[in-house]
DNA sequence: GCCCAGGCACATG
DNA sequence: CATGTGCATGGG
């Protein structure tokens, strides 16, 4: 019983660049393929083909995917305010094209809990487990399991799947979400309330909870401050800060566009970091230049 | 072996 | 309020 795909077409502009949207890290269950992407977010598989001017995203709900691209957004707008400060310019030109995913707030919570600490490899590893072995079977693939599904989780299961030292904070946080925590009220609540209700989980601090705000929540006047964020901040004011103070400094700063700099900022330096590790190599087994 | 990864909980000044 | 430490695990 295969379902119906239907099919959405996408011209690739400086406003949507789905490399760039799916590696800027905001999103864990995604494979990249010869042809493109397949995506899976809740309980939906969307198949991207990559082609020169444009990208095709099937999927057999259109208005999932228009919805989860965040296709009603004008993000040429959002840019044009960023470019205000001069330090935006490069990344936005650099890593053009990125948006912010509207991802379940269910997925955010389990997947950042994960994410501190961890690199992105293993988060992406553990994440496909929990789905593989507890999310419900859609043929040819997983939904991301509901929180009836996690509950049956055993803590084991968690650091078997490589959660390490936070299979205790995924273990009572979906304690309290099976014992009745509405995420969705979080919703409509102020940033800074919904921040403090979020902090309320294990393995949930400032820096989690403002990626589950913004790639959860939507709520993109958060700026979500990691290490590499810290970085940023450091070679652009020549001083180290703390990440609450960092993110402090740029939520002013950017005010309801700050989850939108942010993703720029952070993806930046990550690229160029890879880069920089690239060179390193190249040196290190360069034999014949003398370089 | 070392250091680091989309930090957090917890203990202590 | 601020600062320091231990933490599972895999990759470079």
């Amino acid at each position: 019983m295969e379902k119906k795909s239907l099919e959405i077409l996408i011209k690739n502009t400086n406003e949507f660049n789905i490399t760039h949207i799916l590696e800027c890290g905001q999103v864990f269950r995604f494979k990249k393929h010869d042809f493109g992407y397949i995506v899976y977010a809740s309980d939906k598989k969307m198949e991207v083909i990559c082609q020169k001017n444009s990208t095709k995203i099937f999927c057999d709900d259109i208005e999932f995917v228009k919805n989860y691209f965040d296709m009603s957004t004008n993000y040429a707008n959002i840019k044009k305010k960023l470019m205000v400060h001069n330090f935006m310019q490069k990344p936005i030109k650099e890593v053009y094209g990125i948006r912010i995913l509207k991802q379940l707030p269910l997925e955010m919570l389990i997947s950042f809990i994960i994410s501190a600490n961890n690199n992105i490899p293993r988060i992406k590893k553990t994440l496909e487990k929990i789905c593989e072995k507890y999310g419900t079977n859609m043929g040819d693939y997983y939904a991301f399991p509901t929180i009836q599904q996690l509950a049956n989780i055993p803590i084991e299961f968690f650091k078997k799947a490589g959660a390490g030292y936070r299979d205790k904070y995924l273990y009572e946080t979906i304690k309290m979400l099976s014992n009745g925590y509405n995420l969705g009220r979080l919703y409509n609540l102020k940033t800074e309330d919904a921040r403090k209700e979020l902090i309320k989980f294990k393995g949930v601090g400032r820096k989690v909870a403002d990626c589950i705000l913004l790639f959860g929540f939507g709520k993109t006047d958060v700026f979500p401050t990691d290490t590499w964020v810290v970085k940023v901040y450091k070679e652009l004011y020549g001083k180290n800060l703390p990440a609450n103070k960092v993110s402090e400094h740029f939520e002013k700063l950017f005010g309801e566009n700050g989850g939108y700099a942010q993703q720029y900022l952070y993806y930046e330096r990550m690229i160029r970091n890879k880069k920089e590790k690239i060179n390193d190599n190249n040196q290190k087994n360069c034999t014949t230049c003398g370089c």
